[in-house]
RNA sequence: GCUGGCGUAGCUCAAUCGGCAGAGCAGCGGUUUUGUAAACCGCCGGUUGGAGGUUCGAUUCCUCUCGCCAGCUCCA
């Protein structure tokens, strides 16, 4: 036998993995949760019989946290049929962080039931059962889950191809399993059910709807508690609440589902976002563009809209006898102003920008916040180059995106590269080409990523991006996509060297993707704290009395005229309250001006949390507020 | 869209079994002139999401409808 260190032992045929492991390593037994046997997961007690390579699996991998969570599945499976015995099972798969199963059951699952059933759970892992694998013949296992009631089970295994499957029992609990799992119950130290919800079996709404119960488990109650104080900072910084609390926008029935009025506070943080935004296309040769919210169905039509994007679109209206439809896109109006003139290929690239509001049907149960909305602003651009010019687009677009994400805050990104699906338009000659620029790109840019076989759209190849966030969830915005139809259908053209015409590229490349959606990842990624750049008041001016209302109000003059955000909070409150409300409004910093500051010119400053910076001039103030700004260092384009 | 849950004052939440809709904060009017996370007193505030039904009587029970939340599915 080989072990990951490289040793090789000798042992009796028959020697279980975990006997072998208990001899030979010095890592601790309770961490073991399963081996790998030539690189396949195989449970603890699998007999060893012929010249393999043995290596433990831990929690800490991500197939290790799979069998725990599976595992822990089965125990919870089990505890519902103790409590249920008319339930009946049907899958019960590891998620990213804990587990589900899914059950055919007369009504829903309420709290309580989740209760009787953890408390169950809890027995059952106490109770240590040895978990066992059984091999069946298929037949057999139909008729075995047949005869007890299981025709899901029964179900799922006639779709199963091989003759052969394996069960798994654990006390009087048998479960239709692959593996592998740990060795008994007791292995589950800290197990707790989330919350329960419907879900159709086998995930489509035509087949009768299941309940589903959400768990999660880990090695020990400390992990599990950090876990669920994770969930709760998740819900205490839910864009949702912390919107309404420091008064960002507003989602409001008078107006509809999904469409959102930015207040005034939320307002100027998006004007923040929307300059930088503006600034740094300026400075990389974007030309910026606007274009109309509806047009003419006719330009839907050509564009292909109508025929594949037809329910995700609002109905056309009609005006004049003329119909017109709400934009779900801003490409087709690009489009129309490249085509304005004949273009020459020294007038390629060209890169139009937009920040352009689009308007789309989604189902009402998909609504959430501002992360799925119906009207919506794309931080849209569509680049319009020669073949040869893709790779160099695609890295000056990814380079862009990088430095636009590091402003707000978001250093870890993953990349994605997606190729050509099964239905697809383009010659193969061109998708191959395409592809190879956008690999190119990558990697001349010295991007890692990973490669999306066939998840590319219909029309090109693409790259996606994904941000990870200040509590380590990910989040794709940014997204390039080479696209070879739009020419197609709009019959573009540029004159080439050879005074021909050509058809030209277009690269469709959103960097924040909808600025809703990542106005909401923002506020959460922050809980609410803005840097300074982007808060809506930077400074707030707290007298202590109100003979220094005149003298406050200076001091906020001096710090607009100096280009920041400044206000007075003239109430007749005391300085505590309007210290404690200014934290609350997650102020980034507070100037305190009482009697001796109105006397020696100075202001007295407090960082937001609670940090005193001591007392100084306003001046002194400004060069503070600025040093907390950051400065802008990508180089531009030369065009 | 589907399944389930929820909808009470601007906000956060009470209201026993179907029996007079209530509190804190916010707002407004006073008092107070305050030194780094909540001063005090008073006042205002509601067709209980909307429509219909059952009932002597509905926030409470029933039907429909709108919206929100969780999940399924889909996506920026």
């Amino acid at each position: 036998m080989t072990l990951p260190d490289g040793t090789t032992h000798v042992v009796p045929s028959g020697t279980t993995a975990k006997e072998l492991l208990r001899k030979y390593t010095r890592q601790n037994a309770h961490e073991i949760l399963a081996v790998k046997v030539n690189g396949q997961p195989k449970d603890l007690n699998t007999s060893l019989t012929e010249d393999v390579s043995v290596e433990p699996i831990t929690f800490a991998s991500p197939e290790g946290k799979e069998i725990y969570r599976h595992s822990s599945a089965h125990i919870m499976a089990q505890a519902v049929k103790e409590v249920f015995p008319s339930a009946l099972l049907t899958i019960g798969p590891p998620i990213d962080e804990g587990f589900y199963y899914d059950f055919d059951f007369e009504r829903p699952f309420t709290p309580e039931d989740l209760e009787k059933i953890e408390l169950r759970a809890r027995e059952i892992i106490k109770a240590n059962y040895p978990i066992e694998r059984l091999e069946m013949s298929k037949d057999e296992a139909i008729q075995f889950f047949h005869d007890r009631g299981e025709r899901f089970k029964a179900e799922i295994i006639r779709q199963i191809e091989d003759p052969q499957v394996s069960l798994y029992r654990q006390g009087d609990f048998i479960d239709l399993c692959r593996g592998p799992h740990v060795e008994s119950t007791g292995r589950i130290k800290a197990l707790k059910l989330l919350s329960s919800a419907g879900a159709y079996w086998r995930g489509d709404e035509r087949n009768p709807m299941l309940q589903r119960i959400y768990g999660t488990s880990f090695p020990s109650q400390e992990e599990l508690d950090a876990y669920l104080t994770k969930l709760e900072e998740i819900k205490r910084r839910d864009h949702r609440k912390v919107g309404k609390e420091l008064d960002l926008f507003s989602i409001q029935d008078e107006t509809g589902p999904g469409l959102i009025l930015w207040h005034p506070k939320g307002a100027l943080i998006r004007l923040q976002i929307e300059n930088f935004w503006r600034e740094q296309h300026l400075t990389q040769g974007y030309e910026l563009v606007y274009s109309p919210h509806v047009a003419r169905l006719e330009l839907w039509k050509t564009s292909g809209h109508v025929d594949y994007y037809r329910d995700n679109m609002f109905a056309p209206m009609s005006v004049e006898s003329a119909h017109y439809q709400l934009k779900p896109m801003n490409c087709p109006f690009h489009i129309l102003v490249y085509k304005s003139h004949l273009r020459s290929y020294r007038d390629l690239p060209i890169r139009y920008a937009e920040l352009g509001t689009v308007y789309r049907y989604e189902r009402s149960g998909v609504l959430h916040g501002l992360l799925r909305v119906r009207g919506f602003t794309q931080d849209d651009a569509h680049i319009f180059c020669r073949p040869d010019q893709i790779e160099g687009e695609v890295k000056a677009v990814l380079t862009l995106t990088m430095h636009v994400l590091h402003r707000f805050g978001f250093t870890d990104c993953e990349l994605y590269l997606s190729t050509r699906p099964e239905h697809a338009v383009g010659s193969q000659e061109k998708w191959e080409q395409a592809t190879a620029a956008l690999e190119a790109a990558l990697q001349g840019g010295g991007f890692a990523y990973t490669i999306d076989p066939g998840e590319g759209v219909f029309y090109g190849p693409k790259i996606d991006l994904k941000i990870k966030d200040a509590l380590g969830r990910a989040w794709q915005c940014s997204t390039v996509q080479v696209d070879f139809n739009n020419p197609e259908r709009f019959g573009l053209c540029y004159i080439g060297e050879d005074g021909k015409e050509h058809q030209p590229i277009m690269i469709h490349r959103a960097l924040l993707g909808s600025i809703e959606r990542f106005f909401g990842i923002l506020v959460e990624h922050y809980g609410g704290a803005f840097p300074v750049w982007l808060a809506p008041v930077q400074v707030q001016v707290l007298p202590i009395t109100d003979k220094q209302h005149a003298y406050g109000q200076t001091v906020v003059h001096h710090l607009r005229r100096a280009g920041l955000r400044a206000e007075l909070d003239a109430r007749n409150e005391k300085i505590g309250l309007k210290i404690r409300e200014a934290e609350k409004a997650k102020i980034p910093f507070m100037a305190v001006v009482g009697e001796r500051e109105a006397q020696s010119a100075t202001v007295s400053v407090r960082e937001r949390g609670g940090v005193n910076k001591g007392v100084m001039t306003v001046s002194e103030v400004v060069d503070l507020v600025r040093s907390c700004m950051p400065s802008d260092e990508l180089a531009s384009v030369p065009q």
